[in-house]
DNA sequence: TATTGTTATACTCTATAACTATA
DNA sequence: TATAGTTATAGAGTATAACAATA
């Protein structure tokens, strides 16, 4: 059977405009949001991996962290094995905010499922592993 | 049986992370991309349309187009039915650029495919209506 | 009056280059 | 020398408010 590689784009790219459209409004970017996540669900990372698992540059994570820290979600910890670098740690204000927008996401996105197909439901159910197989082979965090 | 509806954020944000990855480096933003992809598919449209299809501000959109007009991606058409408004079209180099980008991003995720259980793609592509559907619920234009 | 789109202005997010401190 | 992170600078992309032209 062949991969249904094209389709498959293009439903990534519909999936990614869901996720923008699911988003409006919780005042935080894509990137922000991944952060929290990762320090949620991973536990503390240096800054550099972050910077590579959300696939932007160094100096724009140093300044995101900034401005996550300035709003309390996010602390730095000195790394007392390398005093080069930084442990990122999430706050319980980071992890409430976290919560706040999976929160919004999950009641906008449960609205659009009531009106689908039983059957569309069982689809995407049965897809969500295979997803996270898909990502995980992406990124080592995912 | 209860609606995954969490996990499918999960799954989302994800999703997300990963399209992102797959399109670094194809120099186009993702609202760049879906309005090449939006004229490309379902044929000229308003710039208020497009703005709403994207979820961007109208001056967002305006200078957006400003831009893919400069690099000669887009074509603005007068109106004559309503003289206010103007139609967007596609242009060939734009059709070429979409393809083109589309065409790495194939590439990078068939590499990702390739590495993961039968049974998973298997779900993904049983998956595809099921997503095409969703989408399709939260935009007119999805 | 309402709608389509633009202009003016300012802020967020990003990248590249040059740098400091530590390994 | 190489690596972790910051500072400096500039550009892309965005929003809100105020506007012009047409419906």
């Amino acid at each position: 059977m062949t991969l249904p590689a094209a389709e498959l784009v293009t439903a990534i790219e519909s999936v990614t405009r869901l996720m923008k459209q699911l988003s409006q409004g919780t005042g935080m970017s894509l990137t922000a949001a991944g952060v929290l996540s990762t320090l949620d669900r991973l536990g503390p990372h240096r800054l550099t991996e972050l910077a590579a698992s959300e696939n932007v540059s160094q100096p724009a994570m140093t300044q995101l962290i900034s401005r996550l820290g300035d709003a309390g979600l996010v602390e730095r910890v000195a790394d007392d094995a390398d005093r080069r670098a930084v442990q990122l740690h999430i706050t319980d204000a980071g992890r409430a905010q976290l919560a706040y927008r999976r929160r919004v996401k999950t009641e906008r996105l449960e609205e659009l499922l009531s009106g689908l197909d039983p059957k569309h439901h069982e689809a995407l159910t049965a897809a969500i592993p295979a997803i996270n197989a898909l990502t995980d082979q992406a990124g080592a965090l995912s």
